[in-house]
RNA sequence: GGGAGUAUAGCUCAGCUGGUUCAGAGCGCCUGCCUUACAAGCAGGAGGUCACUGGUUCGAACCCUGUUACUCCCA
């Protein structure tokens, strides 16, 4: 058979992909079988494939193909969610570069072409993610507005209400003049940002004194309705009672006083401006004050902002300081940098705004979700994320769920005029609506009902997710919720804690009283060489298809893998995919030399053979030890670099050569058939980090029946080994890298055969691999030093190679030396802690013990070292 | 301002309950090799004051005090 020296991973991965489609291997149904269920977070429609998706959804993969192979029903539940903000902006801009003016064609056409938007530029994500080899259950694929999460949310909107956990209400809300819309605490970012401070002059009225008040956003004044002083300030007390001239504005304010100002900040004068900070709202509030709404919408000041109405609240800043300049009402103004929240999606400065929105309550919710995580019922992994998570569900304030937009579950809130009042109904659909009002209000008419204008946020579809996608909300004892419900794994970002986890944790507690999954793993975040976030904006994210392109999928996966420690963000180094590439090629090559050895049935298995396929299955067993643990406590980068190891080294570098016929000698055929079944195994191990090259590799092993995959094969499992004999053989192993060393450090050819002496102990049943490992014609015991030979040794155990030419006396001397005068240094150290009574008497007897093994061990070696440094003459 | 986390080889990270010859791995680096699977390779090798400080202990990379630096979360 002629396979080629280089691996090529675009064509076999095309076609392996297909295949797996084709015989719907991802695909899961309900059966006897204990399900293993993933869902994914969705991903944002409007998005496209970045690096930290790539990571996320190869974890997902890795261990979701792993699940499959230990034999559980495994489903991986792909979906995108709607993404209401910047779903409605992309369709705003097309609509405006033909002309159109979302207001103009109203809600119902909007929609239309909001949809029409979707399936024509959405969801590209999800195809990508085939390149990445992900099994996802393609024929579940879901969508956060699709009738089925519709319907879901819509319901639970009305039966929250019903409970009353929602409620509309009149709040200072984080408005977003950019996208029009409120958006959650969440979705605000805090930017540090270089303002200034400006010194007010704020006349005292009828008095010519003034007070100073230091603010950064001098257009608010408009807004003014209180300055407000600490009570036990002295250099304010004359100030008791009085009234302040709001400069350039003219109006009066009355001078407040309030433990909440802080006396080191500024002059310790406040101005108060209830209607557009959260503080100050507050305290208009607690001192029942007037508050003027200077904004528009957009960010433009209204009436209220007198000259100044219609101007940008930047450009008014400017103007306004400028004429209060010009007035002589500026004291100084200073360099200052704080922190200014900033709108995730649009990246607006947010503008504190008194708005109606709908909230749901948290409180109740909260604490059954923090209890869960508490208890452990929900593992996170790092647990450090438990400190977060508590910290969050402690303070948490009632979540704003209402957006100004039209893309996305319209809020079933029903507004009615009955005898002057509006009265509100909240509903599933409009007859339903109907039928209420009617019973209500004995209203018939449908056009007197208005329904609310704005839809829920996007996360309020998100946090059902891991039950309506198997219809839990709608069809709450349906078979499928019943079997893949709750589901096993969450693999997320943490910048979603609260976001997401939280909240589907609080829907799980609510709707199915029961957690939505019992593990969650956050993933690091995906850095540059200089430790940036990869962002589109900085440009310095890598394209992952391209990466695919160059490196193959399962390097790109590998690479990923190896510097992702669960929570550690990662620094990600594109030549880190090379290294698995080169993995990749390295099993290729291995293939292409077991599968080009001539085979014999006439020969006898030989004793180094069956040695040596004992020796490769029980050290299989062992690290197989290590990677179960690894999978147990998700750590997925060291069970990846054990089975990297165990195939390179283990396997490639040392049961190969040790198998290996002289070249033109066939192999025996037990052997090849264990090799054969070792390889297979490997494969099997290393299948779902690297999907691809090991589906190939497994079928060009031997012959498969039509539709065999090793998606469908048994993991393989740690089975019970015999730990003395990976001792000897590890022995064994640095005896040849001695040989080797020797060698290498002596200038000898490879080809130049050696003779070895032993003086000691050794497990002799590996005589004849050290003999074809580091070319060696014979070994014999010696019960004597011996004279005309380099030496080292191994544990207690002396080794020689008699010299045909000259020894470098001096050299051997030194590096006797040198070792002897560690060795006694050693002994030093372990004779102190055994003359110590302390720590005889006090340690445990096995630690005890271990000391005065080493001790002996290195008395031993002592008088060996001595002897041979005797041997040379000295 | 409040809270959390991290600091171990040039880089990225392990080091589990304080105790094995414990100071590790991968990559990178150095030396020698195109040895008939693989130069995307093979063999060998060098690299660390475990951030700093004081303490607890028979014994500290690991526990405690403080300091410094960085990161994240919240306000």
């Amino acid at each position: 058979m002629e396979i080629a020296s280089r691996y090529n991973p675009s064509a076999v991965e095309e076609k392996w992909y297909s295949f797996w489609l084709e015989k719907k291997i991802f695909h899961s149904e309900p059966d006897n079988r204990r399900p293993y269920v993933v869902v994914i977070p969705p991903p944002n429609v409007t998005g496209v494939l970045h690096m930290g998706h790539m990571l996320n959804n190869t974890i997902q993969d890795v261990l979701v193909r792993r699940a499959r192979m230990m034999g559980r029903n495994a489903c991986w539940v792909p979906g995108t969610d709607h993404a209401s903000i910047a779903t409605e902006a992309k369709v705003v801009n097309m609509l405006k570069e033909r002309g159109i003016d979302k207001r103009d064609i109203g809600r119902d056409e909007f929609m239309k072409h909001a949809w029409e938007w979707k399936e024509e530029h959405g969801g590209t994500i999800l195809k990508q993610l085939r390149k990445l080899g992900a099994s996802c259950d393609w024929d579940r694929t879901a969508f956060t507005m699709d009738p089925i999460r519709y319907e879901s949310v819509i319901r639970v909107f009305c039966d929250l209400y019903d409970k009353g956990l929602i409620y509309r209400g009149v709040r200072m809300v984080n408005w977003d003049p950019k996208a029009l819309t409120a958006v959650s605490d969440e979705e605000v970012i805090y930017k540090e940002s270089h303002g200034k401070l400006f010194y007010l002059r704020y006349f005292v009225e009828g008095e010519d004194k003034y007070i100073v008040v230091a603010t950064t956003r001098p257009e608010t004044i408009m807004g003014d309705t209180a300055v407000c002083v600490h009570p036990d300030d002295e250099r304010y007390q004359w100030l008791k009672g009085k009234r302040v001239v709001v400069p350039g504005v003219g109006r009066s304010v009355p001078i407040i006083m309030d433990e909440y100002v802080d006396r080191e900040f500024g002059t310790g004068a406040l101005k108060i401006t209830p209607a557009h900070d959260i503080n100050d709202y507050n305290i208009g509030m607690k001192y029942s004050l007037e508050s003027i709404d200077i904004f528009n919408d957009n960010g433009t000041l209204n009436e209220h902002g007198g000259k100044y109405a219609g101007m940008d609240r930047f450009a008014c800043r400017k103007a306004i300081v400028k004429d209060l300049d010009e007035a002589g009402l500026i004291e100084k103004i200073e360099d200052y940098t704080n922190k200014v929240g900033h709108s995730e999606r649009t990246d607006a400065v947010i503008e504190p705004k008194l708005s109606a929105q709908w909230f749901m309550r948290m409180g109740e919710l909260a604490k059954k979700a923090l209890e869960v995580v508490e208890d452990d019922t929900i593992q996170f992994h790092p647990d450090k994320f438990k400190n977060m998570y508590r910290h969050w569900m402690e303070n948490i304030k009632d979540w704003c769920i209402s957006r100004q937009l039209w893309w996305g579950q319209r809020i079933p809130a029903y507004y009615v005029e009955v005898g002057g009042r509006t009265e509100t109904i909240v509903a599933v659909n409009d007859s339903e609506a109907l039928k209420k009002a009617h019973e209500k209000y004995g209203i018939t008419d449908p056009s007197k009902l208005r329904q609310d204008e704005d839809v829920l946020d996007t996360w309020f579809s998100s946090w059902l997710w891991p039950i309506s996608l198997f219809d839990g909300i709608r069809n709450p004892d349906n078979d499928e919720i019943k079997y893949y419900y709750p589901t096993d794994d969450l693999i997320t970002a943490p910048d979603i804690i609260f976001f997401w986890v939280a909240r589907m944790i609080m829907a799980g507690e609510e709707y199915r009283k029961e957690v939505p999954f019992k593990h969650v793993y956050f993933t690091g975040i995906v850095r540059d060489k200089l430790g940036r976030k990869m962002s589109k904006s900085l440009g310095n994210s890598p394209d992952p298809i391209e990466l695919i392109e160059k490196y193959g999928a399962d390097g790109v996966r590998m690479g990923m893998l190896l510097t992702a420690p669960a929570g550690n963000d990662l620094p990600f180094d594109e030549s880190i995919c090379e290294q698995g590439r080169n993995f990749s090629n390295k099993m290729w090559n291995a293939l292409r030399l077991v599968k080009g050895w001539e085979v014999s049935d006439e020969l006898k298995q030989s004793d180094d053979n069956r040695v040596s396929v004992e020796w490769m299955e029980q050290r299989m067993a062992s690290v197989l030890e290590g990677i179960e643990y690894d999978f147990g406590h998700y750590r997925l980068s060291e069970a990846l670099m054990k089975s990297y190891k165990l195939v390179w080294d283990d396997f490639c570098s040392w049961y190969l050569e040790m198998v290996k016929p002289a070249y033109g000698s066939p192999i025996d055929r037990e052997t090849y058939m264990a090799t054969l079944g070792i390889f297979e195994r490997l494969m099997c191990i290393l299948h779902p980090f690297m999907p691809f090259v090991t589906e190939e590799i497994w079928h060009m092993l031997k012959e498969r029946c039509d539709g065999a995959t090793i998606m469908l094969q048994h993991m393989p499992q740690s089975v019970f080994y015999d730990q003395r004999m990976l001792d000897d053989f590890a022995h064994t192993q640095e005896v040849i890298a001695a040989v080797r060393g020797i060698r290498n450090q002596k200038g000898l050819s490879p080809k130049e055969s050696l003779d070895l002496y032993v003086r000691g102990e050794y497990a002799e049943s590996f005589n004849g691999l050290i003999k074809k490992l580091a070319n060696v014609g014979k070994i014999k015991n010696t019960a004597e030093k011996m004279e005309g030979a380099t030496s080292f040794m191994v544990g207690t155990t002396e080794y020689y190679i008699p010299m045909s030419q000259n020894i470098d006396m001096a050299a051997e001397r030194e590096k006797l030396q040198a070792d002897l005068k560690y060795m006694e240094g050693f002994l030093a150290s372990v004779m102190k802690k055994l003359s110590n009574e302390k720590f005889v008497n006090g340690a445990p007897e096995k630690v005890v013990n271990i000391e005065r093994q080493k001790k002996a061990d290195a008395e031993q070696k002592i008088e060996a070292l001595k002897a041979q440094l005797g041997a040379l003459g000295v």
